[in-house]
DNA sequence: CCTAGGAGACTTTTT
DNA sequence: GTCTCCTAGG
């Protein structure tokens, strides 16, 4: 056990003070860098050495599982095995438990599942198509946004319909969502809201449970207060009621969550709630350079909404931040990775200390393309998580059903794979069943005789497959049942058969799942070792949560993800109009102060080295369209930047900054005293050589700059081969290419969506 | 019941 | 262009 000295030795004077924190309400404004979460894990260490709390009293809340494990890896690390009995957890999580032990109170059986964002749109759609509402004027996703919008404002179906439902459109929505919490109910499940929601509803209905919970947890700690929604704080403000023991850690300046029903008033009317909290307020930064902090304070001092405050650090200047432009999308991806050999060679920099972040998703195929033939290993967070593949959903549906044979969705999903003759037309007489006698779907199999007397033999094997393994988890651990169902069902054997490489892959993910429940059962601190329990534990795992390894790739993420990360390097890309900030939310200040926050949570993220791009065209649903750089470029200082001359004559605005050229064979630097450096570039690597697997070419026209599109030219096409440019017609959007394919014959190909590789 | 092929959407962020 | 959903035909 840490003495207390030890503990408070490792903070500065302002961490201390927030750190020594006891009682009463307090809010930490922590800016971006300045040790939030060594804050909060020493105050937590605090309280205990200090004996003004039992482990077993503290409840922390975080907003990604990712999060939470830091902190618990960095409070055992402070304070030892102790440190396990602190309730430490994402909001989801801590009230999932807590569900599960009172969630008979509300009318929940405790075997309840929890429908995933995926379930959740499925069971809407099916509403939608059961009622005859049309999917094209009401659609789907919108129609669970409404309704999971009123449900983050603790609205219920009742009130919906009374207040919200003016309009056509909200009309539906509120015939839509009562049919939508029946439905939940009636499976015995709960989608992400109602882990929030329902506590809520229990906490105010019950004061007995609420009592219970507030005695236990007599401190209370929520990290990323600025990110909480209405339930999120309705909670909090419950549980806190007794002891008043709320200790709230966020910075305003990185609400990026809005969206979501995020709400920065949470942050701002904190001390309306408390009158007597304290503030504290972290305002060192710890890990960048001046020159990037002041950077990130000239963007945000740009917001109204805020609280007052200024990051400064005692760090050194370091290299201005760089802009780069490409004529285009492959340009600016190609530039972006030759900066990063540049900067691997002349800083020594490793490939795991460099991050590209960009605003959307879409934006990562064009460097993962290009880093690939550059030879550079990455990794691409954000993508399909693992438990969103469909093999680990299938074995993850026999799961959810064989704890709780209510579960419809689950149902849905596995009722035909593997092939068992039930179809279409069957399904939807056993729905039109168990509509008209008000029953479950699985009542109405459980009765297929009466309804389906031709084909209730296959249907009646399959409530017996379910209930033969309802039987087995009796009796098993949740290790053993997975990996029995997945043999039983024969989905492993299917699956090792298809000897292609997906094939391979889903295979090894069903056994990594076998492996994950194998690793649930074995960890000693996990006493319920049952199915249900395993399943809960998954529920809410998401692709936030993907270690990061200690391989040396470059790292792809959106800025959404890269909160609460840091990088030694950083690449801001598409920084344009219409893209960042969103097309979305240019329209509002708020949604544009939103935005602007996005910008200073990336800018912020980067320790030394900083590069900000964008490109001049850009591919927007199918079609070149002439970009704007980011209104947020001209909100940076000059003094900070470094920019080349041919990218200034595109930002007249910015002629104070530093200027750069280029060579051939590498860079030509003016330092702070304007002495000339010249940066030897890497020779590049023989991009023949280089093989680029053919699904993941795409629209990319490689050297494009070096050899000119003409007659004559070979290039390669993904689909035809190799062939010859006979002719070349149209303009840069539309340009259309005649090409002689050695094995297809001739062709004529539109520029835009070809897959060209120019042979020489 | 399954498959291939066409139509249409797609692009803001996710516990 | 790519992905997903839907349909028609086997």
């Amino acid at each position: 056990m840490t003495s207390t000295e030890e503990i408070l030795a490792h903070l500065d004077e302002a961490q201390r003070l927030a750190a020594q924190h006891t009682n009463g309400p307090a809010m930490i404004i922590a800016g971006a860098g300045s040790g939030k979460t060594r804050v909060l894990t020493y105050r937590l260490a605090y309280l205990i050495a200090e004996k003004r709390a039992d482990p077993f009293q503290l409840l922390a809340l975080t907003f990604t599982n990712k999060a939470a494990r830091e902190m618990k890896n960095r409070i055992e690390a402070l304070i030892g095995s102790e440190g396990k009995n602190i309730t430490l957890g994402t909001f989801h999580s801590v009230f999932l438990k807590i569900l599960k032990v009172e969630g008979h109170q509300i009318g929940y059986d405790n075997q309840f599942t929890v429908y995933d964002d995926d379930d959740s749109l499925s069971l809407v759609k099916s509403i939608l198509k059961e009622r005859n509402i049309d999917d094209k004027k009401y659609k789907p996703r919108p129609v669970r946004n409404y309704i999971s919008g009123a449900k983050n404002k603790l609205v219920g179906t009742e009130q919906y319909a009374n207040q919200y439902a003016i309009d056509d459109f909200t009309k539906k929505v509120s015939e839509v969502y009562t049919i939508y919490q029946n439905r939940l109910k009636l499976a015995n499940s709960m989608d992400f809201d109602d882990l929030l929601c329902n506590t809520a509803l229990l906490f105010k209905d019950f004061p007995t449970v609420l009592a219970k919970y507030q005695k236990r947890y007599r401190f209370l700690m929520i990290d990323e207060y600025q990110d909480t929604n209405h339930v999120q704080y309705v909670i909090t403000k419950q549980l806190a009621e007794q002891n008043k023991n709320i200790c709230v850690v966020g910075d305003d300046a990185q609400s990026i969550y809005s969206f979501r029903g995020a709400t920065i008033e949470n942050i701002l009317n904190f001390e309306k709630d408390y009158p007597d909290r304290q503030l504290y307020k972290l305002e060192q930064n710890y890990r960048s350079t001046t020159t990037i902090v002041g950077a990130a304070n000239n963007i945000i001092a740009n917001n109204k909404h805020q609280i007052p405050k200024e990051l400064y650090t005692k760090n050194e200047e370091g290299e201005p931040i760089r802009v780069m432009m490409g004529q285009n999308e492959q340009e600016e991806a190609f530039k972006v990775i030759d900066t990063i050999r540049e900067v691997k060679v002349y800083h020594n920099f490793y490939n795991k200390n460099i991050v590209i972040l960009y605003r959307t998703n879409a934006q990562s195929r064009i460097f993962e393309d290009g880093l690939r033939r550059a030879s550079i290993p990455y990794k691409i967070f954000g993508g399909l998580s693992f438990y969103k593949r469909k093999e680990i959903k299938d074995i993850v549906a026999y799961l959810r059903l064989t704890t709780n044979p209510q579960d419809e969705e689950a149902l849905k999903r596995i009722i035909n794979y593997p092939t068992r003759g039930i179809g279409d037309t069957t399904m939807a007489k056993l729905i039109t069943y168990a509509a008209q006698y008000q029953v479950g779907l699985w009542q109405s199999l459980r009765n297929a005789r009466e309804i389906l007397p031709r084909n209730a033999s296959s249907i009646h094997q399959f409530v017996q497959l379910i209930q033969s393994f309802q039987d087995y988890a009796l009796k098993a651990t949740a290790a053993e049942t997975v990996s029995y169902i997945a043999k039983t069902t024969g989905i492993l054997k299917e699956l090792h058969l298809d000897n292609s490489i997906e094939g391979l892959s889903r295979y090894e993910n069903v056994q990594e799942l076998i492996n994950a429940a194998q690793e649930f059962c074995d960890n000693p601190v996990q006493e319920d070792k049952s199915l249900s329990a395993f399943l809960s534990e998954i529920a809410l795992f998401t692709d936030q949560d993907q270690q990061i390894e200690n391989d040396d790739y470059i790292s792809l993420m959106t800025l959404h993800a890269a909160k609460g990360l840091e990088f030694k390097v950083v690449f801001l890309v598409g920084l344009e109009e219409n893209l960042f900030p969103s097309y979305f939310s240019v329209q509002d200040r708020q949604g544009l102060e939103e935005e602007r926050r996005l910008f200073y949570v990336g800018i912020t993220r980067a320790e030394k080295l900083l590069t900000i791009s964008f490109a001049k065209n850009r591919y927007r649903n199918g079609f070149l369209e002439p970009a704007e750089p980011s209104r947020f470029l001209s909100e940076i200082n000059d003094e900070f930047l470094r920019i080349p001359p041919t990218v200034l004559e595109y930002l007249p605005q910015k002629a104070g900054a530093v200027k750069y050229t280029r060579s051939l064979s590498g860079t030509y630097l003016k330092t702070q005293n304007q002495e000339i450096q010249f940066i030897q570039r890497e020779p590049l690597p023989n991009k023949k050589l280089i093989k680029i697997p053919k699904s993941t070419i795409s629209n990319t026209v490689e050297n494009f700059n070096e050899t000119p599109l003409i007659e004559g030219v070979r290039v390669e096409h993904h689909q035809f081969g190799i062939g010859t440019i006979l002719s070349v017609e149209g303009k840069n959007p539309d340009l259309r290419l005649q090409i002689d394919f050695a094995s297809k014959g001739k062709k004529t190909i539109l520029l835009k969506y070809a897959t060209l590789r120019i042979l020489n």
